[in-house]
DNA sequence: GGCATATTATACCTTTCGGTTGAATAATAA
DNA sequence: TTATTATTCAACCGAAAGGTATAATATGCC
């Protein structure tokens, strides 16, 4: 059970193209933060930032090897909201079908 | 195939407990602003801008009945959502799928 | 030691967010 | 017609987002 909070911190981090790009990158292997940097058209503090809430949400872990930070991806977060996206869809599938069961006994009156 | 924008638009949108508390009243029917913005300790206006940011990402649909605007519940954008989440699962299971492989041949030598 | 490299910290700026209050608009009811 | 009800609009506010430039902090290399 996600908490509030934590939703938040997960679809915040993921309404943003370039944290979206970023995760994309991980989710094939580990980088570090100047690699993850390099494709974007901002200053590398600006990708710092981005990865700084990628952390918050718990959708990156940071390893330290020396002077360099290895990022890596977790998706446990990305099932999570997964999961409340799906229930909604399965609550509205559920009304649908309600009311698609209720025309269909009106039908036989 | 989800524009980024739109993606941009979807996420923010389920970024915040009041937004998602809102979806999931009218994955259940439609409601009227005044019934949606009922359970919540803030200003109409308050949510009445909760609903615009639900709208812009499309998500929910405004239909008008006189005074009343009638909201209902577009599950398009969340199927896109889904997907994209859905999306970098695949990858990093294959990911590991791949590592896996990997190990085994190793060990066979 | 001294310099280059990898990364974060701090301070600043502009825009957006999430909320408020108070006024405007439109439709219904008395 | 005059209220009352449903909703938005407009202006404002403090906080956070997303970016920059510059300084600080480690670590690695000669």
């Amino acid at each position: 059970m996600p908490s509030a909070a934590q939703l938040d911190d997960t679809m915040l981090a993921l309404a943003d193209p370039t944290r979206r790009a970023i995760l994309k990158r991980l989710a094939r292997g580990e980088a570090r933060v100047t690699e993850l940097a390099a494709p974007f058209d901002m200053t590398l503090n600006a990708v710092s930032k981005h990865i700084r809430v990628l952390e918050r949400a718990r959708l990156v872990n940071r390893r330290r090897d020396g002077r360099e930070h290895i990022l890596s991806f977790n998706p446990k977060p990305l099932d999570e909201a997964a999961v409340w996206i799906e229930r909604q869809r399965n609550f509205w599938n559920a009304r649908l079908d309600a009311l698609e069961r209720a025309l269909r006994e009106d039908d036989e009156t």
